[in-house]
DNA sequence: AGTACACTCGAACGAACGTTCGAACGCATG
DNA sequence: CATGCGTTCGAACGTTCGTTCGAGTGTACT
């Protein structure tokens, strides 16, 4: 409800202020994660960050910020690392290869980060919401391009969009099912078979790569 | 945290009863798809249910029942309605395509319920959370088995089930931008482009249907 | 009429929530 | 030493939460 102050509209603060901001931003994400937004209380979060409950308040306005400040930085630096992927990759193939492995490496690294934006993407309101919703557009936009510049499609797949929408399934659903530690499929390999899967389906006999 | 009466373990009651309970999962369900199973508070699910607060409580014994009765009975009854739709049909081709039009066509019609099953799936614990996973598992498995029996797959894609979880993946995540009152593409069309993208991928060219 | 039972509700409980406030601390600079 | 500022914290505020309790309905059977 109350207007959350954007960050480019933020002061500028210390190296050190910033450093402690992003630690407490790491710890939430992980409380986030855990166990949802609304399902977090701030002793929680004060207790993973390891700062006292009204001590959170010295770098954040509130616990909205929190969730804005996650999720708006997620956003914009996956249209950022994309953009420096993309450099020099002229092949419509190799650019998708490129732009999934970006994404799962991402999201790879930064579970908690994912988990906090796919379930709590709707809590947001107002300007805040705004703000990560055009973020979120953009990145969307980016891989939308680059599904379409893929040679035309056969008739029955007609819409690049819902392509784009299920490849965004594929992408973002593996937060459900992939650990880090246990799994024996490296993150690479898994944007390669998502990549190939998305390309020439499950049943493809012949070797693309 | 406390024990939960299975399904199994419930006294028989009056239809009526029945009919009052399901509407109440109803209500219930659309209050957690709107704001979450932890933002959701007891007086709006009252107040959704037309019931009052206490009322809730002579149909289930607490919040944590009301989000495992949903949760127990969406995969339930996925697992069934699969099972009914797939008899007769041999043709490893339709088996998979009739299984995503039971999919999509059964979260097109319920989709509070989906996101409440995806939102909210670790927020159970104990045998209530045990007892969801395991009809999620079996569902699960009879989607695994319909993969597993189409033409094993090139070399590049060894592994059935990760393609079992993007296909899950593509299914489930279109509760996250489908809009069944504003989308131009029905349930059906949306679960053969799913198919098709899944069998033979976005670049196929040839018709296969 | 009287009893039993299913159902509904208002009022209240203790607990946990997000947030605020003012007092401390450490440590520069005068 | 004294002043100011960034930083941290314990204690408390008012609100909302899930749940409970007991009294109040209406209805069916004796």
């Amino acid at each position: 409800m109350a207007m959350l102050a954007l960050q480019t509209t933020e002061q500028k603060r210390s190296p050190a202020f910033d450093d402690k901001r992003l630690h407490l931003l790491k710890a939430t994400a992980k409380v986030f994660s855990e166990v949802g937004y609304d399902g977090a209380s701030m002793r929680r979060i004060a207790a993973e960050a390891e700062l006292s409950l009204s001590g959170i308040y010295h770098y954040v306005s509130g616990k909205e910020e929190l969730l804005y400040l996650i999720q708006y930085h997620t956003f914009d630096s996956l249209v950022t690392s994309l953009e420096t992927c993309l450099e020099g990759v002229s092949s419509p193939r190799e650019r998708l290869a490129t732009a999934v492995r970006n994404h799962i490496r991402h999201f790879g690294e930064n579970m908690h980060e994912l988990k906090v934006c796919a379930r709590d993407l709707e809590t947001l309101e107002g300007e805040a919401y705004e703000a990560v919703r055009e973020r979120r557009h953009a990145y969307f936009q980016s891989i939308h391009q680059i599904v379409k510049e893929l040679a035309p499609p056969r008739e029955a797949i007609h819409h690049s969009w819902i392509a784009t929408a299920n490849l965004f399934g594929m992408l973002n659903w593996f937060y459900q099912w992939y650990d880090a530690g246990r799994s024996k499929v490296s993150l690479d390999d898994l944007a390669a078979e998502q990549t190939a899967l998305f390309l020439d389906g499950y049943l493809a006999t012949e070797d693309t790569t």
